[in-house]
DNA sequence: AGCACGCCGACT
DNA sequence: GTCGGCGTGCTC
């Protein structure tokens, strides 16, 4: 008998699906070896019993069907039938990307066994407690009295011996076994506020069936608290909750605040730091239903679960949930399919929701929940300042107000954050004689002076060389430094507050492991007193002692052709001002800009999102923009930039004449970054109110690009872009 | 994407 | 006569 089977194979082809042979049928989602190119290659069964469409002799066998395997589930399936196809991406390398490595392997895996619960059988209920003064075996044997089931990890924390002492009764016949149990919940000792209460009820209500929700609350209004007790009702009833956040937040401070509320709940927690083999495992006790709350970073959206009853998406609006390689997905939308698809609600939760998000709860799409006050009755709004300093003489980027508020903070024992998004000591080097400056041999980026490491540093490539000690244009030997980074900003302040405890929070100060805690210990011991600090300090801390920000450069990319950087700056700005008085102090908030009349600042001024939303939403429908309008980005690059020009608007020519009416076709242009690791970038946009006609335009599109013979050209395809 | 195949110019 | 350049095409 042979069986002709699809299978989803890491393989560039336009549906990613190739034809094999078995002796008999497979059930959809098994995973399998195939011989592809003379190499064994897993894959996962897409649909068994198929006619094939190649002919016959060319169909290789079925090496191994890993049968013993639970199969990949049919809505997972349907997961990543539906985002290969949204996203114009090869179905088999989505499925690939959305395996961990150990699924993607040829090796057979090791299934999870489901957690055991132990309890007393009739006959152990029978016999005497041991006597009390072995008081650690007693509590244990105590423990099992008065529980219908628990598990081996929470016996061991009340005796570290529990396994043998369970091995011994067992082997008497006083143990009782058990595969499931509902997850007993400690209440929470957090006493949520009405709003919070109000919001909690509301997704409550919708358990059960498919509603989303966008829970919009400022920072420090517990929104946190809200799914917590959203989450506690989901997993007391036994059923999945899948919790996405960005990477930054996944920290061990949030994890903590998991394990302390949920303590005995099975999860797992999957981000791109866990190991490979550790990943594989908690994604497959995920699919078998053990592990019940499943915690990550963009990449678990693709987590299969049976029975998920919620979905979190905290800080919604946050960029990392979009990918921005190979499958380019927005895991906050595709978490709302699955939700769609498990018929459960979904919470989108954040301070400053992205527009996409906005518009739906404005029309009514997602039900808003929206918590107004913070939830420590304490905590007040700071105090929010602009400073113009387009005509002021700025010293070291510091004006002399933003010098005289750190000063007077230090004096009066206050914290203070000085935040500006650029590390490094200064972004440009340059010759005072000639005007040369130094720009990275890869890409169009003028490169960065590390003045402690003696180097130029391209940000973007990380090119790095020697700092030159002369031009190499006319010899002149000295070259100037124009512009801040956390470096310079660190030496400025060590000049003007040399008693005090500065430190520096960037990507460079915490490269190594443990960097980051020691430097967090030390805030927290009050050893310091400024901190300067990147976009990495602007999200999910808080120092109680913080009550000033500064922010140095907040413009810089309002200069730039992106719609969407105000939206971004205003959530940036949003953050990094919550950062101060989050505890009994209120805090101030002084931001430098050189364009003080922008509608953004005005809106951080007035610490009102929905003002700055409404605004921007109505430019956006005033352009058809998004969420207005959808658009989709093709882009190609090449080791020159003509050429990847040439590429685009020669496809464009030949598919014009057959664009759907309601599609705009703008001309390929060069990206704002042209150059990037030495190959040449252009990007060509299609816009239309109508998502179906933007499909059908990529649909035109898609067989002139695959057609592409030419090796030095590479292209790709992003719908609903994040960046231009 | 890779990797083989094949057709053409430069060389021991 | 042979080595290797890379344009073309396929992967079940």
């Amino acid at each position: 008998m042979t069986i002709y089977h699809h299978i989803a194979l890491n393989v560039p082809l336009a549906d990613g699906l190739l034809t094999y042979a078995h002796h008999e049928t497979l059930a959809a989602g098994t995973r399998v070896v195939v011989p592809f190119r003379g190499r064994p290659q897993a894959g996962i069964v897409w649909a068994g019993g198929i006619t094939p469409d190649i002919e016959p002799t060319k169909i290789q066998n079925i090496q191994t069907a890993f049968t013993d395997e639970a199969p990949l589930p049919q809505d997972w399936r349907a997961l990543l039938a539906f985002a290969a196809r949204y996203y114009h991406y090869p179905l088999g390398q989505a499925v690939s990307a959305a395996l961990p490595q150990g699924l993607r392997e040829t090796k057979p895996v090791e299934m999870p066994q489901p957690p055991q619960y132990y309890s007393l059988s009739e006959t152990g209920r029978l016999q005497a407690a041991p006597p009390a003064r072995f008081h650690k075996k007693a509590a244990v044997w105590a423990a099992l009295q008065h529980s219908d089931g628990l598990s081996l990890p929470a016996l061991k924390q009340i005796n570290r011996q529990a396994d043998k002492l369970l091995e011994e009764w067992a082997a008497q016949g006083w143990i009782a076994l058990k595969n499931a149990a509902a997850p007993v919940l400690r209440p929470s000792e957090y006493c949520l506020n009405a709003e919070q209460q109000a919001a909690s009820q509301a997704v409550q209500a919708a358990f059960g069936q498919f509603q989303p929700f966008l829970l919009y609350g400022v920072t420090g209004s517990g929104k946190t608290e809200v799914y917590f007790d959203a989450m506690a009702e989901v997993l007391a009833a036994g059923r999945q909750v899948l919790f996405l956040l960005p990477e930054i937040n996944l920290t061990p401070q949030l994890l903590k605040r998991v394990e302390a509320r949920f303590a005995d709940v099975p999860t797992a927690v999957l981000h791109s730091q866990t190991a490979a083999g550790r990943r594989t495992q908690d994604y497959l006790r995920a699919m078998l239903g053990q592990a019940k709350l499943v915690i990550g970073t963009r990449l678990s959206v693709f987590t299969p679960m049976p029975d998920l009853g919620l979905i979190v998406v905290d800080e919604e609006h946050d960029s990392s949930f979009k990918q921005d390689n190979e499958l380019r997905y927005q895991a906050r939308d595709l978490a709302v399919w699955r939700a769609k698809q498990a018929g459960c609600p979904i919470v989108l939760g954040s301070a400053t929701p992205s527009l996409e998000s906005w518009h739906k709860a404005q029309s009514g799409a997602y039900r808003m929940l929206e918590l107004r006050q913070r939830a420590h009755s304490a905590a007040q709004l700071p105090q929010v300042d602009i400073l113009n300093v387009g005509r002021l003489k700025l010293d070291n980027g510091f004006s002399p107000q933003a010098l005289n508020l750190i000063k007077q903070n230090y004096a009066e024992g206050g914290m203070t954050l000085v935040y500006l998004n650029r590390r490094g000591f200064s972004p440009a080097l340059f010759c005072g004689d000639c005007g040369h400056t130094f720009g990275c041999p890869n890409c169009s980026a003028k490169m960065v002076l590390h003045r402690r490491a003696r180097q130029l540093r391209c940000h973007h490539c990380d090119h790095r060389e020697t700092v030159p000690y002369k031009c190499p244009d006319c010899g002149n030997q000295d070259l100037t430094a124009v512009g801040q980074g956390t470096q310079r900003v660190e030496e400025t302040l060590r000049l003007l507050l040399p008693e005090a405890g500065i430190a520096r929070i960037d990507r460079d100060s915490t490269a190594h492991k443990n960097d980051w805690a020691d430097l967090y210990r030390r805030i927290h011991a009050g050893e310091i007193d400024v901190l300067v600090g990147t976009q990495m300090i602007a999200k999910g801390h808080d120092f109680a002692r913080l009550n000033l920000v500064v922010v140095l450069n907040a413009d810089g990319s309002l200069y730039s052709a992106d719609f969407r950087a105000p939206e971004r700056l205003f959530a940036e700005l949003m953050q990094v001002s919550g950062r101060a008085g989050r505890a009994d102090k209120a805090g101030r908030v002084l931001i430098q800009t050189q364009l003080p009349d922008h509608p953004v600042f005005a809106a951080v001024k007035a610490q009102d999102y929905r003002q700055f939303a409404d605004r921007e939403l109505e430019e956006r429908k005033m352009f058809g923009m998004p969420p207005a309008g959808f658009q989709t980005a093709i882009r190609a690059d090449a080791p020159n930039v003509a050429q990847a020009v040439d590429f685009l608007n020669g496809i464009k020519a030949a598919v014009e004449p057959q664009l759907p009416e309601d599609v705009t076709h703008f001309g390929a242009t060069p990206m704002l970054m042209v150059r990037l690791a030495e190959r040449e970038r252009a990007q060509m946009f299609l816009e239309s109110p109508s998502r179906k006609s933007l499909h059908r335009a990529l649909g035109l599109w898609l067989p002139y690009l695959q057609g592409n013979r030419d090796a030095k050209i590479r292209w790709s395809v992003d719908v609903d872009p994040q960046e231009m």
